[in-house]
DNA sequence: CTTGACATTTACGCTGCGTAAACGTTTATA
DNA sequence: TATAAACGTTTACGCAGCGTAAATGTCAAG
C-alpha cells in the first residue's frame, strides 16, 4: 500500500502540512520520493505515524516523541513516567487556578450583580468578623478602637478588584518570605522586598501608615502565637524573619 | 513613588523584558518617559500591573486581559465564567491524558520489566478471555476454531507498542464512525474511512484478511446484540452504519 | 575620566503547525 | 487532445509571550 501526503493525511486525520512538517524535522520521512518530488509513504510509515500521534495525544512535544521513537534504546517507560509527573504537576496547577477563578467569580458576582450584592458584602463582613474574633482584642488594645474600625471599614468598602489585588499581594508576600527565609538574611534583597510587600499589603487595610505601627504589627506576629502559627505554617521561623526584615525596613532601633 | 523598569520588575517579580513587552502591546504603559527615554512608572501602574499579573496567573491571554482591564464596561464576570469553562475543559482533557498515560505505563511496565513481565501478559490474557467469554461461541461458530485461536494468539504476542497502535486505531474508528454517522452516508468519505480503519484494526487481530470475513464480521455487529450494544453505545444506529460502510467498502452484493 | 550598572531599540528564536503565494504534475472532463 | 481541476512542491510569514543577544546611550561612583 502506497500513500501520497494527502492520502496519508486523510487516513490518519491530520493535515498534509503536518506531514511535511514532520518530514522537515526528521520525525517521519516518506519511504521514498518519486521522480516528480512527491512524497510516497508505505505501511511502515503509517504504523510509525500512528505511534507518533499516540504520543502526541498524550501531550508530548515532537522532539520528545522523536527521541522515544528513533532511539531504539530509549527508555520509553522512564519517559512515560516523567511525562506522567509533568501532567500531574499541570493538573495540580490547573486545580489551583480553578479554585482561584471560582473564588474570584464568587467575589465578582457578589459585588456586581445586584441580585447577589449582599453576597460579596457578606463575604467581606465575614472576613472582618473572623478577624475581629481572632485578633480583635489584641489589635484594639495595641492600636486603639479607631484604627481597627477604620481598617474594618476599609475592607467592607473594597471592590472585588481591590480584593484581588490584596489577595495577590498576600500571595506574593508569602512566596517572597519563603524564598527570603532560605537566605537567612532579613536585610537582604528578598527580606526587604518582603517587608515592602508587607507594607503595601498593610496599606490595603490601614487608612494611614506609620513606621511605628508597621513595626509594632510585625512584632506582634512573633508575640502572638496565632499570628506566629499563620506565618510559620510552612516554615517555622518565618514570622521572626518578617519581624526582623520590617525592623530593618522601618529603621527601628 | 517612582519606578524604573528594573525596579518595578523586581518589585513585581517579572523581568524588565516583560514590562517592555507590555508597553509594546499597549497593555501597561509607563506614566511618563523621561528626557533620556527611560520608562517611569507610578503607583497607578504598579496597581494595574498587580491586576494584570493576577489575571495572567489564571492562565488568561494578554489580549484578553487587555480587554478586561482597558474597557471599563467589559463584563469581567462573564469573562471569568468563560475562562472557568475553558479551564474545566482543560482539566477534563488532562484527566483523560493522565488515565491514558497510566494505562500505557501499566502496559509498558508489564511488558518491559522482567519483574512484572507476567503483568502485561496477564493483562492481554484477560482481554482474550473476556473476549472469548463474550463473543467466543458466535465467532467460533462463524469463523471456525482456527481463526479464533490465531486471533487470540496474535493478541497474546502483541508488544506494548502494537497494543497502543491498536487502541489508537479503535479510538479513531469510533471517532470517525461518530462523525460519519452524522452525514448519514456510509458510502461517503467518512463512512469509507471508518470501514478502512475497521479493516486495519481487524488486521491487528486477524492473521489474514478477506473481504468476506470482513463483511461477515460487520454483519454480525448488527445481528448480535452484544456487538450492537458496543457500537451503538453513544449513538443508536452506528453498528448498522458501519455494516453498510463495510458492505460498500468490500463491494459486497 | 573611567568603570560598571543601568537604560534604550532592534531583532531572531522557540512550538506546531495554518495559511498563502508562486509554481510544477497528474487526472478528469469537454 | 486541450484544458481545467485537483493535486503536488518549496518558501515564508504569522500566532503567544517573552528569552536572549547585540549594539549603543545614560547615570552614579570612585
Amino acid at each position: 500500500m502506497q500513500y501520497t501526503v494527502q492520502k496519508l493525511a486523510q487516513l490518519a486525520g491530520v493535515s498534509s502540512r503536518t506531514l511535511r512538517y514532520y518530514d522537515e524535522i526528521g520525525l517521519l520521512k516518506p519511504s521514498r520520493v518519486n521522480s516528480s518530488g512527491y512524497r510516497i509513504y508505505g505501511q511502515a510509515e503509517v504504523d510509525l505515524l500512528q505511534q507518533i500521534l499516540f504520543y502526541r495525544e498524550l501531550g508530548m512535544g515532537l522532539a520528545r516523541i522523536k527521541e522515544i521513537l528513533t532511539a531504539p534504546s530509549f527508555n520509553k517507560t522512564e519517559a512515560l513516567h516523567q511525562h506522567r509527573r509533568a501532567l500531574g504537576g499541570q493538573r495540580r496547577r490547573l486545580d489551583r487556578l480553578i479554585a482561584t477563578v471560582d473564588a474570584t467569580i464568587a467575589a465578582h458576582e457578589g459585588g456586581y450583580t445586584l441580585k447577589n450584592k449582599d453576597k460579596f458584602a457578606a463575604f467581606k463582613k465575614q472576613l472582618v468578623d473572623e478577624n475581629e474574633e481572632t485578633y480583635g482584642r489584641e489589635i484594639r488594645a495595641k492600636y486603639g478602637n479607631g484604627t481597627v474600625e477604620r481598617s474594618n471599614q476599609k475592607v467592607l468598602e473594597m471592590s472585588p478588584d481591590q480584593f484581588e489585588v490584596v489577595n495577590r499581594l498576600n500571595e506574593e508576600l508569602m512566596a517572597t518570605l519563603k524564598e527570603g527565609f532560605k537566605t537567612g538574611d532579613p536585610g537582604g534583597a528578598l527580606g526587604q522586598k518582603a517587608a515592602d510587600l508587607h507594607r503595601r499589603w498593610l496599606g490595603s487595610y490601614w487608612a494611614e501608615y506609620s513606621k511605628e505601627a508597621h513595626m509594632g504589627l510585625a512584632q506582634m506576629y512573633v508575640d502572638d502565637e496565632r499570628f506566629t502559627a499563620y506565618y510559620d505554617a510552612e516554615q517555622p521561623g518565618t514570622a521572626a524573619f518578617l519581624r526582623d526584615a520590617v525592623r530593618i525596613y522601618t529603621g527601628s532601633q
